[in-house]
RNA sequence: CGGCCCGUAGCUCAGCUGGUAGAGCACGUGACUCUUAAUCAUGGGGUCGAGGGUUCGAGCCCCUCCGGGCCGACCA
């Protein structure tokens, strides 16, 4: 009966399954298969001088089948590429019973099934190295078929680009578009590439709530949970800055974390719900030190990644070799907009954005208008790496004051691509400021602002006892990926991104009894489903019982099922 | 939240002014011992995203909904 669901070409997969199972072939055995060889490392270093890879023994999943007769040719790829594999019946069977070459290979085997197989490597009359088999192991069985993507000269065809199957069925997209993978290798290769430099420098990697009785570090508005037991609420992590200045005061030198953050906020291109972002406090540095560590932090992800500083986003060609040119917030928008907005107060400032068309709106304050023309007019022209600094202290409300400009903060962001990549200050550690600051912020909330931030007493107090003068710095790793491996969206940098749930196609159907009650035959039923009539409400609708058994009959005809015909009268009695 | 576009066989896509659903690959059967987008012959496979409406008749026109993409808004 779950069979209705299934397509043609799954049902003979399913059978496959039984043939091989009758066999005597378990098509998902348990056993260990030990492999002694990858695809790439055979095509890299096989040569027929040496006449290496005489003994291999390599597991992969099966993307083709070209059979000829009793030969075949099949790809076989494994986690690290593509290797094209030779088959001969004689090979395979040298006794009479041909079974392994004729029935299970060339039958019960498919596109997508998982096997194992040991050779010999030698190179075709074409030049192409193959691994010459001379038995093989049925590894798992698959019993829905894969998309086939074809390529000839680098050119592919009938890729899967549909951008809905390769996020929600990543493993597909995994399977088909080898490319995708290199992606997220690289992606691990960025984190690694941090770590060993912040690991040399004895940083300590730690870990800090994701559950947080105040969500704080940042402004966002947060997911909200409850713990049963405390009977509380409670929020998913936005930031875990204030955890690991907490760290600092405790005596750590160094101290970095890479964190998932959730962000209950809009999706775009830039934008997943939750998110990966590191960050990391030094004590006894400042944000100039933290810039220079910033850019050699950069370039050794660049290198470590590409060779090379040089590196190409979308049609912008970008270096990434240091140092990087560093500006302020101020300067930047003089430079921008030729307007110089230092000195000005907030009225002054609604003029400017009114001359310049940038949207405000009265609750905004004096630095929340500044990061407003500073976003409309200036941050998308940095395409090369640049430092940003200076910010108004009412967007930074947990940066120290700058040491020598009133009114402004000790904050850079650094841009790449128009892109915010990093975040960083020399961090407030003035406990009764610190204070201040919050109070500020809950000035905003009252008025409206649902992103303030929250007063963490707790937070406070650890400010209190004492912090070392501190630098932090936050990068966003999901963008960092994006920039490093030109991806053009946040989808295509994590493995799954999140999509609305699918729409489960589970169809009501009415049960086996429900059809017998109203004097179906039970043969009936099946052929009464695959019409469409898969409710009793659905037979009940039909007006023409001479119709009905006119298609039943014609159903039983065309699939040769071989029962006795059905009268118009006999139908119009199961609708009374 | 607004604008535009998309949803047809397992996959990639056609489908004319509304007239009985098409191709390639994949799949079944047969042939073929160095092929490679293998080839040749042959056969099957569809609730055209879902639900309404207009019509003698809807994959196509209208409405609603679901899912996806791009752009903008909001948001860091």
């Amino acid at each position: 009966m779950s069979n209705l669901n299934l397509s043609e070409q799954e049902l003979i997969r399913r059978k496959s399954l039984d043939e091989l199972r009758k066999l005597g072939i378990n098509p998902y055995p348990a056993a260990e298969y030990k492999t002694n060889a990858f695809a790439q490392d055979i095509l890299d270093n096989y040569s027929p001088e040496k006449n290496n890879f005489q003994d291999v023994c390599m597991a992969g999943r099966l993307m083709n089948i070209r059979i000829m007769g009793s030969a075949s040719f099949a790809e076989m790829m494994d986690s690290s590429g593509r290797i094209q594999i030779y088959i001969r019946r004689d090979d395979i069977c040298p006794g009479e019973d041909k079974t392994m070459y004729n029935t299970v290979f060339k039958h019960l085997l498919d596109i997508g099934d998982i096997i194992g197989i040991k050779g010999r490597v030698f190179k075709t009359q074409m030049g192409e190295i193959t691994i010459h088999v001379n038995e093989f192991t049925v590894l798992c069985k698959s019993v829905r078929p894969l998309p086939v993507v074809k390529e000839k000269d680098g050119i592919l065809f009938d890729a899967v680009t549909d951008p809905e199957m390769r996020y929600r069925q990543r493993y597909v997209d995994l399977i088909v578009n080898p490319q995708v993978r290199d992606v997220f290798r690289k992606r691990t290769r960025i984190i690694q590439s941090l770590r060993e430099l912040f690991n040399s420098k004895g940083y300590l990697e730690v870990e800090t709530p994701v559950l947080q009785p105040i969500p704080g570090g940042a402004a966002a508005r947060p997911f909200i949970t409850h713990h049963n037991t405390l009977d509380i609420p409670l929020y998913l992590r936005i930031a875990n800055e204030l955890y690991l200045k907490r760290l600092i005061v405790g005596g750590f030198e160094g101290v970095y974390e890479f964190a998932k953050d959730f962000r209950n906020e809009g999706m775009d291109r830039t934008h997943n719900p939750e998110f990966t972002v590191m960050e990391i406090y030094i004590a006894y540095k400042d944000y100039n030190w933290m810039m220079s560590f910033t850019e050699e932090l950069i370039k050794k992800a660049a290198l470590d990644l590409h060779g090379k500083t040089e590196i190409i986003y979308g049609d912008n060609l970008i270096n990434l070799n240091p140092p990087y040119k560093r500006i302020s917030m101020i300067d930047s928008i003089k430079d921008n907009t030729g307007i110089d907005i230092s000195g000005m107060d907030e009225e002054e400032m609604r003029k400017v954005c009114d001359r310049l068309g940038v949207p405000h709106s009265p609750e905004m304050g004096k630095g929340k208008l500044i990061d407003q023309i500073f976003g409309e007019k200036c941050e998308h022209n940095y395409i090369q790496p640049t430092f940003i600094i200076d910010y108004p202290t009412e967007t930074s409300p947990l940066t120290k004051m700058h040491r020598s400009k009133p009114g402004l903060t000790e904050r850079f962001e650094l841009m790449i691509n128009g892109k915010e990549i990093a975040n960083a200050y020399s961090e407030l550690n003035d406990p009764i400021d610190q204070m201040e600051r919050f109070q500020d912020q809950l000035h905003l909330s009252e008025k409206g602002d649902d992103e303030a931030m929250f007063i963490d007493q707790d937070f406070i107090r650890a400010l209190e006892y004492g912090m070392p003068p501190t630098s932090g710095m936050g990068i966003g790793i999901d963008r960092l990926t994006m920039l490093l491996t030109n991806q053009p969206s946040i989808q295509d940098v994590l493995l799954f991104p999140q999509m609305k749930p699918e729409t489960l196609k589970v169809k009501a159907e009415s049960q086996k009894e429900e059809y017998i009650e109203l004097g179906i035959p039970e043969e009936w039923i099946e052929p009464l489903k695959k019409l469409g009539f898969i409710t009793i409400a659905k037979i009940k609708e039909v007006e023409k019982p001479g119709k009905l058994a006119n298609d039943l009959n014609g159903f039983n005809k065309k699939n040769k099922l071989g029962l006795s015909g059905l009268s118009p009268e006999a139908v119009g009695s199961w609708l009374k």
